[in-house]
DNA sequence: ATAGGGTTAG
């Protein structure tokens, strides 16, 4: 009875082991591809091939050694005449650690059909790891259902195998469930949970099972650590801290490369970066993850150069290391030196990824550079790098901020995967351009596709119902946020409500919304609408209110000084701008220069006030003299109101109203695009009266689509009329 | 003859 066992469970064995097959796995001298193809043919000669064990002897290190060719191993596998379930698995196990893990699915659906055995418990922990990777969730949920039809259900690998795949499909609560109905769980069971709810965001819950898994004499290793570590770091609290790395002493923890890492990641995360230095100059060796984890601890602490250095040193820079070094730039508001780095990777024969595209995307938007943006975007597409949501995301904030609304629409059509951030960009979006009522349809669309609503959602809805003055409709969702979405109104909601009220000319109210009905102190931001509004409506008593609040709470915001500046001459109060322009010289206070920039041929270029510095500023100076004659017998009548927005006596003569920085910009498009070319400049502030009514007449008298982005919003003229409908 | 868990970048 053994015997017939032990025939059945073995591979059929019609040759002796023939030596050649000890070539296949020897460990000092890895066999390379033609060394393999060469051990193929005389396995051939011998007729080695149509011996079972013999063949999956040969697949398994096709597969599976270094230089591994899983087309070649796949043929092979095609001409075997019986192959074994060794084979099978060997040929499943390859494709799920490779580039194409549905490979993998695949030929696991062949086994079901072809083989006369069915999968074993070998079979299963390599498909659920493929469908986890990929993510296949109703594969893998109906692999699950067959685990638990078989005899195998209690086996704890497979049940590992099950904690990771539901974890990657999102589904902790699944995975939970799997980790409790294990019978007999060993180390890798906790190991795999704890991680699941660390990667989840839920460190508390992955504490809480640490401690249960010492409370049950499971002993915890390096790997236990490194996730608890990750765990700590998202705490963020130096008493955790404190307490993971005395217990990883106590406990004689092996110091793994990886733990080291994630306890520089933690330290760095807490900030602690002397202690992180102490950790990288300690470790005996170090990988491309412990260079780039103290390049990003330098760079979110603030140290750009520190930074910088260990980008310039570390032995080698893989794509992970550009990245991080390409967004600490482009998180710095430095868009060139993102794109110049960028370009710089590509030059290294770095392969760039979509969290290089993230960042670059991003520094196309922050430039106005849709030429670019496109490129990359057609480049994304050859490549045929996949859109995820991450991706699609930043397209369509790219496509928005560049002023081609339509194309941005397209993409977000185009994607089939929406997450909550694709939804919310293509709002933001539909916000900026001035069609509100669009992006609330978009709101409930969205929910329709059971897609929930973050913080984020809510900010670019009340944005929308602020550019599109709809007041009823942004009170009733902030007020429907807690009670409705349960999401707590943040600061930052109430701002936007105090802008939209304040728009409106609603000041009481919003005032009211301010001093009794936010449950938290208002911040700079938040009075700063209220005195953006006052501005607007000439009210000097509230303004003054608002103004001194503001500049309590932030005394170098020189965007206060100016609007404050504005409502008084606005209301003719010049003993007010006088006092305010000797308050901000006594603080030496500089205003902001205003700043305008234009993409031509792939180059920005930028414009400040009364600009002498690009090389044809003759023939943009006299463009805009032409300009403003014709313009002039057009009906445009200069609007003076706002010749004191800059408080700066020394360029009162580069002031002139006439030589602000979009007209020189607008100016230097016309002379150097094509006819048909939209004109599309970025403005770092906001846009005034004077030069939003110059640009709407542009856009008649010489029938040209000019694009202005400005800090706050996006104004696309057409025909002498903006799509802002003079409200912004 | 074959297994599972962990670290960086948005």
């Amino acid at each position: 009875m053994a015997t017939l066992q032990l025939l059945q469970t073995q591979p059929t064995r019609t040759h002796p082991d023939h030596p050649i097959l000890s070539l296949l796995d020897d460990h000092n001298r890895p066999p390379d591809r033609t060394h393999i193809k060469k051990i193929h043919a005389r396995m051939l000669r011998l007729g080695l091939l149509s011996d079972p064990y013999s063949a999956s002897r040969l697949i398994a290190a096709l597969s599976l050694s270094p230089s591994r060719d899983l087309h070649y191993a796949h043929q092979l596998f095609d001409q075997i005449p019986q192959p074994n379930l060794f084979t099978w698995n060997a040929l499943i196990r390859a494709f799920a650690s490779s580039s194409t893990p549905l490979r993998s699915l695949l030929v696991f659906l062949r086994l079901l059909s072809e083989a006369p055995l069915g999968p074993d418990k070998f079979t299963f922990p390599f498909v659920i790891k493929a469908a986890a990777d990929l993510p296949a969730s109703r594969f893998g949920r109906a692999v699950h259902a067959m685990v638990l039809k078989s005899a195998l259900r209690a086996d704890v690998f497979i049940g590992n195998s099950l904690i990771y795949f539901y974890a990657s499909c999102g589904d902790l609560g699944l995975s939970r469930r799997v980790f409790d109905g294990i019978p007999v769980r060993d180390v890798v069971s906790w190991n795999s949970m704890i991680a699941a709810s660390t990667q989840a965001g839920r460190p508390e819950e992955a504490l809480e099972l640490f401690r249960r898994m010492e409370a049950e004499d499971v002993k915890p290793n390096d790997v236990t650590m490194t996730s608890v570590v990750n765990a700590c770091a998202q705490m963020g609290d130096s008493d955790t801290e404190r307490w993971v790395c005395s217990y990883i002493e106590r406990n004689v923890i092996r110091r793994s490369l990886i733990l080291n890492n994630a306890m520089l990641d933690m330290y760095a995360k807490c900030g602690n970066l002397e202690e992180a230095r102490k950790l990288f100059d300690a470790m005996g060796e170090r990988d491309s993850f412990t260079w780039t984890t103290m390049l990003v601890g330098y760079a979110s602490d603030g140290d750009f150069r520190a930074a910088r250095r260990v980008f310039e040193v570390m032995p080698s820079r893989d794509i992970a290391a550009w990245n991080a070094m390409i967004s600490a730039y482009e998180q710095r508001g430095q868009p060139k030196e993102t794109l110049g780095l960028f370009h710089e990777c590509l030059k290294e024969d770095v392969i760039a990824d979509q969290v290089t595209f993230v960042s670059v995307l991003s520094a196309c938007s922050q430039l106005g550079m849709i030429d670019l943006g496109r490129l990359i975007h057609a480049s994304i597409h050859k490549h045929g790098v996949t859109l995820n949501c991450h991706l699609a995301t930043s397209l369509i904030d790219m496509y928005a901020k560049c002023g081609n609304l339509e194309k941005a629409v397209e993409v977000f059509r185009s994607v089939d995967r929406r997450d909550v951030f694709v939804w919310s960009a293509m709002m933001a979006g539909l916000a900026m351009h001035g069609h509100g009522e669009a992006a609330i349809k978009l709101f409930w669309e969205m929910q329709e596709a059971k897609v929930k609503p973050n913080e984020v959602t809510f900010m670019n809805m009340l944005c929308a119902c602020s550019h599109s003055g709809l007041v009823d409709k942004g009170k009733m969702y902030l007020n429907q946020m807690l009670p409705v979405y349960g999401i707590a109104p943040k600061v930052e909601h109430y701002g936007c409500m105090v802008d939209i009220l304040g728009r409106a000319g609603r000041l009481d109210e919003a005032l009211d919304l301010i001093e009794n009905q936010m449950p938290m102190p208002p911040r700079a931001s938040v009075w700063g609408a209220l005195l953006g509004a006052c501005a607007v409506h000439g009210n000097v008593k509230l303004g003054e209110k608002a103004f001194e609040h503001l500049v309590a709470l932030e005394p170098g915001n020189d965007g206060a000084y100016v609007l404050m500046s504005n409502l008084y001459a606005k209301s003719d109060y010049w003993d007010g701008v006088a006092k305010l322009r000797k308050r901000m010289r006594e603080m030496g206070m500089k205003k902001e220069k205003g700043c305008s920039s234009i993409e031509v041929d792939g180059v920005v270029y930028d414009f400040l006030v009364g600009d002498i510095s690009h090389p044809s500023y003759r023939k943009i100076y006299l463009k805009l003299n032409e300009m403003t004659s014709r313009l002039r017998s057009s009906g445009y009548v200069p609007n003076r109101s706002q010749l004191l927005q800059n408080v700066e006596d020394d360029d009162a003569k580069e002031q002139a109203l006439y030589l602000h920085s979009e007209k020189l910009a607008i100016a230097f498009g016309l002379i150097s695009t094509d006819s048909r070319t939209p004109i599309r400049v970025m403005k770092n502030l906001r846009v005034c009266d004077d030069c939003h009514s110059f640009a709407k007449v542009v856009s008649s008298v010489y029938e040209r689509e000019v694009f202005l982005r400005d800090r706050y919003r996006f104004h696309r003229f057409r025909g002498g009329e903006c799509s802002c409908m003079d409200f912004w």
